[in-house]
DNA sequence: CAGTGAGCGAGCTTCCGCTTGACTT
């Protein structure tokens, strides 16, 4: 019989803890908040000082009737909810709920042996001002949230929201809008030279400047001294900016009979540094650039891994440690394995330090980061018992731990400019000198391009003069991945909530999904100019911070949790009661279609609808002969129904507003499916294709048969996607070409200053050079593993921007329940 | 898996953060 009764968060937690402790311990879940603020009402008594009524969770009180029941039959409860705020609140409900005397809490930040033991053996009481911390975020964004949202059903419409985070997030997502509509395409020309050196094979080097517009060309001296941002500085004074054809063809003219000679040879060894190991923003972001995951998909795969996989004779075993964590701490116990697992298979030369994250402001570091429980559990041996999609996250999180701890690689990176009349070529070139981490993870593009051996000096004989046209292009849009990094930056949201985040905004009918980013709807739109307008604290990106900032405060007990939100309700109420005189009932728009209505001839109108855009007759409301004629605004799909051969066109569904596709007859032809129907038909039966797998390839509704490479060979010509999901290119910010059917620059870099549309001069060569230094053949080589270079139609990067919205817009025949006979097909232009 | 608008007036919506299943789309 158990003397002491621990209760953690998690039931996995749990399940770990227990083996720990040993039967004298039975180790409990609460499953996170068990009391929280009622759900009707504010619950909270502002004009005393706010003070907060707690109530039991909806379908908690069968949990607290067990540990309740469990806590009477010890002698000692142990609270051990996680080491932060929501942690501590917890740990006081639990005191509260379970009607407890004195409860121990035991606090530890990793799940080891002996930091769990440590934290049974030295408890401390529950921690006030933690616990007032907790109450005065959790009151801050009750009151931000129950009492503007009220406003907004009054003055926009019902079953709106406004909060903290959300309404931040929104702000980001329209913010981005303004800026992609205000954007205006630069032309710029690069110049490209494919180059040999004798009978080595040929390398490319990107024309950069001119000499003559500088005073004079950096020495090599300067050079070696000059920090790298001085020197990207100077050289962008000397960068050649080409503007348009006559220009670039005037200089090829030039540069076709020249002579072209090495001027400088630079060569450096680089140090590559190891990733951290993972958080839960950046496993969100990294699988979903890698894996093509989902946010939400990655949380459910990790939650998996979390808690435990069926591994044969090894039993069930946790793969991965808490996967919602804002953390990239690792324990000293997983330190010590990870470098013996590392000195073991590829040699104790390529053992590194370990890096040490920077902790944030709103860091709360209750756990460590993401990491494999056991490193010797490689992705090889798990694999067999797990589905294709686990191994390949799990894979990735044990890369990356295992490469966090691995030395950097180093680079002999080769820089060369080539003199041709008072032009400047730059190629430059790179072979791996030391593997360091990348014996174990993808290296960065461009760390393998070599050139062939030249000195200052040498002549080069030129093969061919390639000027390509390109244009800047605006930012772009936000994606689940790239709003949760933004997110996180900034310290909103945390790891439980970067998912939910997403799903409110969109349930909200704030912003929808265009090609995997976030446009923001009319809807979404008029609310953030309303919060921008009337609350503008609340939707400052600095707002949470300066929140964090004083719960610190709180925290460390130099101020009262009340002064605080009394301070922040104070202006609150101001802006509240100025807003409520100031705020306009909004009125949806309208806009003429310019077209009769079929049923009585009044003009017909463009409406706002619960979702979106509608057709409707001006009589809608006439005092004479109302007429109810409408007809929804549907995107064709550019396939025909197998069933009545009528067009396919795009419906939402109730709710969630989930896209399928139907027959325009509807509902004289009940014709729908869920996958994207294509406009070819299938190869074997010539029945209905629909895009499958993500559009890589089509599965035909009528026989079944799998069709690869339809999306590669032939796009979809309905216009109103050009560029499937899959297919959509990943590009330099600014730097997408023009030139049809060649392959473009490399995949596009995580950052690139946005200030900057000139061609990326440094990565362009290809050629075999004679290593300079030996690749070391440490053990590494069958879990080395090289990114793919992903060349892609560059005419992609650009249909995608120009056609998106020359969509071929047609209408169909939307049914009224009492005149069936009334309906109508009927092309319009209607467009924005 | 197929809605939508005005006005009447009732009654409803809403926040963020911590955890998993038990529910049907």
């Amino acid at each position: 019989m158990a003397k002491h009764l621990v209760i953690v968060e998690s039931p996995a937690k749990a399940k770990t803890i227990e083996k720990f402790l040993g039967s004298d311990y039975e180790v409990r879940a609460s499953m996170g908040h068990i009391m929280d603020l009622p759900k009707k009402g504010l619950g909270v008594d502002v004009r005393h000082r706010f003070s907060p009524k707690y109530t039991i969770i909806e379908r908690k009180e069968h949990l607290i009737d067990e540990l309740k029941a469990a806590s009477k039959k010890v002698d000692d409860v142990y609270l051990a909810p996680d080491p932060d705020r929501e942690g501590e609140f917890i740990a006081w409900s639990l005191k509260e709920a379970l009607h407890l005397n004195a409860p121990k809490r035991a606090v530890f930040n990793e799940i080891t042996k002996q930091a769990v033991r440590n934290a049974i053996a030295h408890p401390r009481q529950i921690d006030e001002d933690l616990f007032n911390a907790q109450q005065a975020r959790r009151v801050l964004d009750r009151l931000v949230g129950y009492k503007i949202s009220p406003l907004l059903w009054r003055r926009v419409q019902s079953n709106t929201s406004a909060g903290r985070v959300q309404s931040v997030a929104l702000r980001l997502i329209c913010d981005r809008e303004v800026e992609v509509r205000a954007f205006q395409p630069e032309e710029y020309w690069t110049i490209a030279a494919r180059l040999s050196k004798g009978e080595t094979p040929p390398f490319v080097a990107q024309l950069f400047a001119r000499v003559g517009d500088a005073e004079s060309a950096t020495s090599e001296d300067e050079e070696e001294t000059t920090r790298d941002h001085d020197r990207e500085a100077h050289e962008r004074a000397l960068k050649l900016k080409i503007t348009n054809e006559t220009d670039a063809r005037a200089i090829v003219a030039q540069l076709n009979g020249a002579t072209y000679k090495v001027a400088r040879v630079v060569q450096r060894d680089v140090r590559r540094q190891p990733y951290l190991p993972y958080t839960t923003s950046t496993l969100q972001q990294d699988a979903s650039v890698r894996l093509r995951f989902k946010p939400k998909r990655t949380m459910s795969l990790a939650q998996e891994l979390y808690e435990g996989i069926e591994l044969g004779e090894r039993g069930h075993q946790g793969l991965v440690t808490y996967i919602r964590t804002d953390s990239t701490r690792i324990s000293s116990e997983a330190q010590t394995a990870v470098k013996e697992y590392i000195r073991a298979h590829f040699g104790a030369e390529f053992v590194g330090p370990g890096r040490v994250g920077r902790q944030k402001a709103t860091t709360q570091d209750a756990h460590e980061a993401i990491r494999p429980t056991d490193p010797a559990l490689t992705p090889d041996i798990v694999k067999r018992y797990l589905s294709p999609d686990l191994f390949k996250l799990y894979q990735l999180i044990w890369r990356r731990f295992v490469a966090s701890f691995m030395m950097p690689a180093v680079l002999d990176t080769l820089r060369v400019d080539i003199a041709a009349r008072e032009y400047l070529f730059r190629a430059t070139g790179s072979t791996v000198k030391f593997q360091g981490f990348y014996a174990v993870w993808p290296r960065d593009d461009g760390d393998e391009d070599t050139l062939p051996v030249l000195v200052t000096g040498d002549t080069l004989q030129l093969r061919q003069l390639d000027p390509r046209q390109h244009f800047t292009q605006p930012p772009p849009r936000f994606t689940e991945a790239s709003l949760i990094k933004e997110l996180e930056e900034r310290g909103i949201g945390r790891p439980s909530t970067y998912v939910p985040i997403i799903s409110t905004i969109q349930d909200r009918g704030y912003v929808e999904q265009q090609e995997r980013r976030f446009v923001p709807t009319w809807l979404g739109e008029t609310v953030n100019e309303l919060m921008v307008k009337h609350f503008p604290e609340i939707v400052d990106t600095n707002f949470t911070a300066d929140m964090e900032r004083r719960l610190d405060d709180v925290e460390e007990g130099k101020r009262e949790w009340t002064a605080f939100l009394n301070e922040f309700y104070e202006r609150l109420r101001a802006t509240l009661s100025e807003a409520e005189k100031a705020m306009d009932k909004v009125q949806k728009p309208t806009e003429e279609l310019g077209e009769a209505c079929p049923d009585c001839g009044r003009p017909l109108l463009i409406r706002m609808g619960r979702f979106g855009r509608f057709i409707s007759c001006s009589g809608f409301n006439a005092a004479e002969n109302p007429c109810a004629y409408k007809r929804s605004i549907v995107n064709k799909t550019g396939a025909a129904c197998p069933k009545d051969g009528g067009d396919l066109v795009e419906r939402k569904s109730r709710g969630r507003g989930k896209i399928f596709f139907g027959c325009a007859n509807y509902p004289n032809c009940d014709f729908a499916v869920w996958n994207r129907p294509l406009p070819q038909p299938c190869p074997e039966c010539g029945g209905l294709l629909t895009q499958a797998n993500g559009a890589r390839e089509a599965v035909c509704y009528g026989c079944g048969a799998q069709v690869a490479g339809i999306a590669e060979g032939a796009p979809v010509v309905t216009g109103h996607r050009a560029v499937p999901e899959s297919q959509e290119p990943k590009r330099p910010r600014r730097d997408a070409t023009r030139a049809e059917g060649e392959q473009a620059a490399a995949t596009a870099p995580a950052r690139r200053p946005r200030t900057s549309p000139a061609a990326k001069v440094a990565g362009a060569a290809k050629t075999r050079k004679p290593p300079a230094a030996r690749k070391s053949t440490a053990q590494a080589a069958t879990t080395t593993t090289r990114k793919a270079t992903t060349t892609r139609k560059a005419a992609a990067s650009t249909t995608r921007k120009t056609t998106t919205k020359a969509a071929t817009r047609s209408t169909a025949a939307t049914p009224r329940r009492t005149a069936a006979s009334k309906t109508r097909g009927v092309s319009t232009g209607v467009e924005s």
